[in-house]
DNA sequence: CTATTATTTGATCATCTTGTCAGTAATTGA
DNA sequence: TCAATTACTGACAAGATGATCAAATAATAG
């Protein structure tokens, strides 16, 4: 898996979030039946982006979860680097630490061009972009 | 990480008895200390290469492991699906299960063109490549 | 046949990821 | 101020992965 579970159930939350009605706020076990993921762990994760200010966040009534920046600008890089190390991808499908510096493996320019897709994916793809598609998820029916 | 601990020790194990003299049979304990492997781990992954005909072992005196096809035709495909399972990398990035049929997801075709890279970068790289690469490791001086 | 050398196998352990639960803190409405 | 609501937090459980060890099995040399 390139992604973790957890990288993944975050990316799918805030797909949610963000093409969700502007400035609604969601309740943690709304999103969970939705986005079908496990509601106490997705409740983490939410703090977790909340924390870093990708999430505003609300306690009592009223409150929940929703996307922090209203023009959408933060990236699904923004968000998954939040619990996965992307750019520790070791450089070389060997594992040597130095193959990048000493150019010692034949595979090394196909494995980062493929790294590289992987990261540029991530950073290009911001909230908005989602939120621009003309594909409309239709999160009551969606299967994962 | 995009391959586990375990097939990213499997590709290097290999790849030093692939590059090795031929038909040079190698003990394990040796195998370990110039890939940096743990020993009694890789023991066991060079089990399983030898049970799927990967590799050849042989117990006793001048016994141990080395390549079983001296035409070196197994790609690395073929190791690293031994433990970890490529294909089954969702198709999609949120998770959607049917994302690829019903075409639901705007970021579908890049995803699957960077697993398809992946898959075809191991596929098309036989142990053959890599005996036949001028690009020669120092493997007792190798950093992991 | 016996001793030695190596792989094979089963049991076990540590660590990380995933997932659960209950109590605490904060906010709102009345 | 009180009650209801909701996120936050820490402890914990389960599962997968990574790693170790010792006994069992197999082969070779003498």
């Amino acid at each position: 898996m390139i992604l973790s579970q957890t990288a993944q159930y975050a990316v799918r939350a805030i797909c949610f979030l963000a093409t969700s009605e502007d400035g609604k706020w969601h309740l943690t076990k709304d999103v969970a039946e939705i986005t079908k993921i496990p509601a106490p762990y997705l409740a983490r994760i939410m703090s977790t982006l909340a924390k870093r200010g990708i999430l505003k966040s609300r306690t009592g009534m009223g409150g929940g979860f929703c996307v922090a920046d209203t023009n959408l600008k933060y990236s699904l890089y923004d968000v998954v680097s939040q619990f996965d190390n992307l750019e520790n991808i070791k450089d070389c499908i060997f594992g040597f630490a130095r193959c990048c510096e000493d150019d010692i493996c034949l595979l090394h320019e196909r494995w980062i061009a493929i790294k590289d897709q992987l990261i540029t994916l991530l950073k290009s793809t911001t909230l908005k972009d989602l939120r621009d598609d003309d594909k409309i998820f239709d999160w009551p029916n969606i299967e994962v």
